[in-house]
DNA sequence: CATGAATGAGTTTTCATTCAT
DNA sequence: TATGAATGAAAACTCATTCAT
């Protein structure tokens, strides 16, 4: 078997079942993808994911906190400070972009998931506190007369769905994103929420 | 029973369950809505269903096409021509917004079951129709040096996306979308695609 | 199809159901009967008992519930009053295997689901108000010095052991239960509580 | 680990084992225990039973037939010859409770699997050696004119299913079996089968 | 035409058993 | 020898669909 040099047979499976949950719950939706067929892509047994994972619903929060957690880590966490607002947008509009290069899947993923029913309160309190932190950056750079007096989650949907829109589009096979093209959308999306 | 008038109480029934249909789709997603729970919140027995759609997908695919198509006449359609882009940019923007507001939950619908594996070639079709159509549009305008020279699809998407996201927004919570916000964003969008 | 005359198919189903069930809970017990042997022992599909029970667990406890009451209303209700003891024990005796000839299984069903798990508050409770129905008549025959001065407990413990312990016997093949020997060990255990 | 001296850690093992499904299978049934459930209560991991026991089934007939063999040897191998019959029966009386008191659980178990679908043909052996050893006991009483005339099979019912009737209402907290109710039960249930 | 009880294939989940360590 | 992670067959249960009424 081909296990990943420094990890366990049991932790590897682990990474399956993740990669295989981030995959088909990415594209398909939770109730579109079954149990057995997230055991075959995973390449496991279908009991083998309930050795790691108590419930499919467990599974997908498990999941969505990790890479909520993890967006917020690698690019929320690391923007520069003391730099001027228009320097701190164009490094969180590219570690977006950094973000979905480096864990194909996750955005589509997030966005995917984003207010289901089946999210436990965990999972929507990280939700929560992502948002607030978006926000709150929002009010910030307009109280500094940066940023266009529209309500921040306002804001923050325009931004954030551009994103989005963007890896979608990419997904359907409509773009290809290359430094350029985000480069000039981050141009342009700094555009309109400059003051 | 209470029967819309000149609707023939088959007519009516159907009504129904595409208003049903458009709620529990749009909200808990197409595989995520039984059939029962589709007829119970239609008001209409399981069995009835059947005598008006062929199937769970074929619902689901008359009832893309239908609000595709409905979104084509009402929005898209009645673009005035001979102004200029920018007021042409308004009336789609507004459009937009006024076909949520006319259309309850037809928005997310459209959104929630975008590229899903279960609609037919027809709905895809459409998809493609609509998608071209504002392509077209936009590079229309870049011909004529009024909007920013990214590739069309880059252009929609960043436009389109920031309607949906918008529209989410409310439903979330986050927003009211009153005509002074939706302008405002209007502006700012447009500042964004702008040559 | 053949439908028991005054039943409605619906009911009839309910009837093979509940047959089945008494029947296999009471000889491989709860665990030890599948849903889909349930639903084959019916003549019926398995997602059908789902239609009359909302699960395993709710199936056996209207099962347990309703026999329990029959008991107490065929047996318990129907002892005769202001006659003495002794002839109220024969009724009480005649009426325990009476209900056994009646309801054949019912016994083996109620003794073997006796204090499980799975058993809810309700069936719980009503397995208490037989045994205190049992308690006070037996402390009542002891104010009246007429039976033996022992716990009420031991003493409901004797009769009614005794009473199931025949009835297996049979069921093993040991023995057949003719009104001869019921009306003989009848005499024998009213010799073991008189005073 | 505390291994009880002269016995080997493997024997120790085994006896856990052993204790745990004696205290599981008498209270929860075969079918309601699992392998897992098992080992835990036992505190081994779930692949050590199997290096003990062929199968689940393998393990309950092997109990079954210890504590049948064990009850043999303990109560009724020791009943006391060449004493009047109503001294024996003491005996036989004190010596089950002695059992039951000795090895907490057994006689829960030994009832609970009896006459069960998964005991195999040395189980059922053992079973009917039993009885048959009782059935014997009493036509030899019969024979002196001591016991009453019913079918042995019905006399030993009626006596062995009062004892476990009263063991069953201390397990249910109904009763405390110290001796001076075990005797006075003694006295009641001879004056039930004596002649 | 509308209904809703019935169905059985498919779902999530459990568990007796195996086997690499 | 003991382990416990892995397994897949089978369990409880759901649901899209059918059809007798």
């Amino acid at each position: 078997m081909n296990i990943p040099s420094g990890m366990s047979p049991r932790a590897s499976k682990r990474r399956d079942i993740e990669r295989a949950a981030l995959a088909l719950f990415g594209t398909r939706g939770f109730h579109g993808t079954s149990m057995p067929d997230l055991a075959e892509e995973a390449g496991v047994g279908p009991g083998t994911i309930y050795r790691h994972f108590e419930s499919k619903e467990a599974l997908v929060n498990e999941m969505y906190q990790h890479w909520k957690a993890k967006m917020a880590s690698e690019v929320y966490a690391n923007l520069p400070v003391d730099v001027p607002w228009r320097e701190r947008f164009r490094a969180l509009w590219r570690g977006l972009f950094q973000f979905d290069a480096d864990h194909h899947g996750a955005i589509d993923f997030l966005d995917l998931q984003f207010h289901s029913d089946y999210l436990d309160a965990s999972s929507r309190a990280l939700e929560q506190q992502s948002a607030t932190l978006l926000f709150t950056m929002i009010t910030m750079a307009q109280a500094e007369q940066i940023v266009v007096d529209l309500p921040p989650p306002a804001v923050v949907a325009l931004v954030y769905s551009s994103f989005v829109g963007l890896v979608r589009a990419q997904r359907e096979g409509y773009l290809t994103l290359d430094d350029a093209l985000i480069d000039a959308a981050e141009e342009r999306v700094w555009a309109m929420i400059r003051r």
